[in-house]
DNA sequence: GGGAATTTGATAGACGTCTATCACAATCTG
DNA sequence: CAGATTGTGATAGACGTCTATCAAATTCCC
């Protein structure tokens, strides 16, 4: 049968020392000779001895409480973000961490950087922020990390200012996966694409767009930008206008959001007309559905499942002082008609 | 401050019984009244009680022992899987979880039905199983589960066996997602592929190739059907005498092993000729390395990173006898050069 | 109403780790 | 060699849940 898995006592007893004397040693506190300590690691190795968290976990009663921010309003994707971690704060519950979900309006840094003021009076065991590369939310994480209080980015970075991680997607390469692809369909053949960003002042749409260029051949043009300010309307009328205007127009990027206005000018196509190449980003309900009607080609996902996962684990080992284990970025996830994922239970549950 | 999280004794107290009759509810022991039932439920949900998991693992002191059924040899794909596997279970003993990793002989269904046989004597708390659709596997799952230890099927199904779930892909939507890639690879102009197995008897194989002619259009050509029989000098010699025979072929599709051989054949292709487009399955070092150096254009991957966590995740809730969370299929997921995922840091390990 | 069956209460010990305290031994300092 | 410093041992209580046992209270049935 299994033996049972080897304690901090069994650790002693074959070191020839006294619990204390193990104690002091695997929780690093002082007062414990050169000498000795080696005996008690040379114990743990013979005897494979791994911390049990459980008990540890237990008798510390330790309580994580971690603070979420996320824009607010109506975009797709935050709300589905916001479902993820709504879902996993209460999976979370029976682990003991808490996690506090806050919105503020987007692209308001004086209410974010309020917000994070007041998760700071609150002494959070850590924050995760969507936040906008900007003096006042740089300032505000350094204040969180003076209170020692672990930061981590999430979406969209911050890169000048001292968060701890960033949990997110290279901008750059989603655009330049975009950019491999645009190649592909048009096999050899030149093309004009029309970019869509928010605003050019967005630096991840920028980004997006940038790596596109880097990869896509000099047998490619490229349309004035449409600046649709991930509204849908807008993005809308302007996607119609460019269309209408450029019949040249072989493929459309949309690097922002407010694509279900994009959506609504591939629909009203007059039907045989030979439709651009369309790629956009996040999987959302109505993505989704573009995608499955035959309406745009690819999407390109950040998997906000892995994101919301990841920051968890980021908080939780920054909370205890640990190493982070994978710090590389979020890997972007093409989506073709065929490997889409099954509709999320969460759909169903909304839906009934 | 953050007040403690309820405990059962809370409920108790508020529910107005004793903590052995609130115990008596949460865990279903019989004995109690309809009526006290209620009440204590009613507390449960006024204060938001989550049993504490670690506590739990603790008083109950339960190991979980898992058995892990994995093909030897050198096939590049399954030594990821294993390391990883390996990786998981140095992670896992911290909670108290041992995962036994067992290798045995490809196609040698002998040899795994005598590997489940012993780890049914060893009476496992679950196990996980790479095997074949094959009657002695499909008796050799059923005597597990006659003995109450959850088998999970992982990267190729036993579907008319008794398993408590299968972890994998659908090969047809892997195979569908290819035919898309290499449509759009192709824009709209007429193509001929040629399809590489490593024996047209292999399921998954069959299926990936099923798959991808349902969504090619009849504007392509199938040429005749590689078998390398996942080898990957035969794959080199037949896949060289297939390209020679044939001019006209415009993609390459490798539904099984042995890729190694089929990158070799790039390789040699004189400089300046316009090869075929190349589509594979499995993210390993050297589709890797392939891919970044333009020999291939797309690799499928299985993500095994993302099984193994599954593997782990099933077998804990099945061996707890609740239910399982995910149990829709892994996601084909679509690797090109630009947005390949940074080495894993194993690589470097191994390397060093 | 009396005996049996069912339901409830009270409580104790175990799981492994952490924290704390106190006492004692060994070593160092002047 | 006395006194201070440092290293070690012994032990106890807490964390929240689980299991078990025994006694007491309540309900049920004839």
């Amino acid at each position: 049968m299994t033996r049972r898995p080897p304690t901090l006592s069994d650790v002693a007893r074959r070191a020839g020392v006294s619990y204390a004397t193990a104690d002091r040693v695997v929780n690093g506190r002082a007062g414990v000779s050169e000498k000795t300590s080696r005996s008690v690691h040379a114990a743990i190795e013979a005897l494979g001895y791994v911390r049990n968290v459980a008990a540890a976990n237990l008798s510390q009663q330790r309580v994580y409480r971690f603070g979420i921010i996320l824009p607010a309003g109506s975009n797709a994707f935050f709300r589905r973000v916001q479902a993820l971690f709504d879902e996993a704060a209460s999976r979370l519950k029976a682990d003991r961490i808490s996690l506090s979900i806050e919105s503020v309006e987007a692209f308001d840094a004086q209410a974010l950087t309020g917000k994070m003021a007041a998760l700071a009076e609150a002494r959070m065991d850590g924050v995760a922020v969507v936040a906008s590369d900007d003096p006042r939310t740089t300032a505000a994480i350094a204040e969180l990390r003076a209170r020692n209080i672990p930061v981590v980015t999430l979406v969209s970075d911050v890169p000048s200012s001292q968060r701890d991680a960033y949990v997110g997607i290279d901008n750059v390469v989603a655009g330049r996966t975009v950019g491999r692809l645009i190649g592909m369909a048009h096999g050899g053949r030149a093309g004009r694409v029309l970019p869509v960003v928010g605003a050019p002042s967005a630096r991840d749409h920028a980004e997006r767009l940038s790596g596109m260029r880097e990869v896509l051949g000099s047998a490619f043009e490229l349309a004035p930008v449409v600046e649709g300010r991930d509204r849908f309307e807008l993005v809308e009328t302007l996607v119609r206008e460019a269309l209408s205007r450029d019949p040249e127009i072989t493929a459309i990027y949309s690097a922002g959001a407010g694509n279900a206005g994009l959506v609504r000018v591939l629909e009203a196509l007059p039907p045989g007309t030979a439709r651009p190449y369309v790629f956009l980003h996040e999987l959302v309900p109505h993505s989704r559905r573009a995608l499955e009607d035959g309406l745009i080609d690819v999407i390109i996902d950040q998997r906000p499942e892995e994101e919301v996962a990841r920051v968890v684990e980021h908080l939780t080992l920054l909370a205890d002082r640990r190493a982070l284990l994978r710090t590389d970025p979020i890997v972007p996830t093409i989506f073709v008609r065929e490997n889409l994922p099954q509709e999320p239970a969460g759909a169903l549950e909304r839906a009934g």
